[in-house]
DNA sequence: ACAATATTTCTATATTTATGGAAATATAGA
DNA sequence: TCTATATTTCCATAAATATAGAAATATTGT
């Protein structure tokens, strides 16, 4: 990944009501939450929401797809993976370090 | 880690410059680097270089210290771990999950 | 086809953020 | 103290982003 993409992940992630829409959309799973149900729970307005659902779509951090009358959205889990990989990389120029779990967590290439 | 706190932490990374800084310093250690060589090696004026070390620092991303009469700057590997713990809290609402990394990584609690 | 519900687009406005030159403020060596 | 170097603050301007009501556009059951 290259920082641009990194940036627009990260400037999706950057919002306050985005970003609990999307940790909601995390510990929702797989099927997902529609529209509706997202809005109800974060109380946000329809118009709003949509606006921010879209910023989260267009950087690729959730999905969509249409259920009967509604539109189910669930989290990306792969882009959210891409994106922590990206930011651990290369952590202390790839040195071991025992102070960070950063470096810990994997190998650094 | 509340969302407001790690709304901050991801709004200063989600700026190309401040994202290329950050990395940067990641991949330099815990000494650091100076301001100057910051901006010498990614081609930033001094003024604007300041604004964004400024943001870096009021998010507690980076650190600073005073070394004879260079500000070297150094990444807050801690501040980054809580970020990411964050960002994997409570993944499919703490249930096994086979098909992603997040999950896997560690347990959500 | 009609009515009800779900979601998005349009629009205007308000707010926040980024940029970089010029000037000000350290810091330290001579 | 004078001078050179390092970094920050001030400032004006430009650009991007967030908000939410009203209207438009699906979708589905009757």
């Amino acid at each position: 990944m290259e920082t641009k993409s990194a940036v627009l992940l990260l400037s999706s992630l950057a919002q306050e009501a985005r970003l609990e829409i999307f940790r909601l959309l995390v510990q929702a799973g797989h099927e997902g939450l529609s529209a509706g149900v997202i809005g109800e729970s974060l109380q946000i307005p329809a118009s709003t929401l949509s606006f921010h659902l879209k910023e989260l779509s267009h950087a690729g951090l959730i999905n969509s797809k249409q259920v009967t009358r509604f539109i189910y959205y669930s989290a990306n889990y792969d882009a959210m993976n891409d994106l922590l990989a990206f930011l651990t990389k290369n952590c202390c120029g790839g040195n071991p370090c025992t102070t960070s779990e950063i470096c810990k967590s994997k190998e650094s290439v």
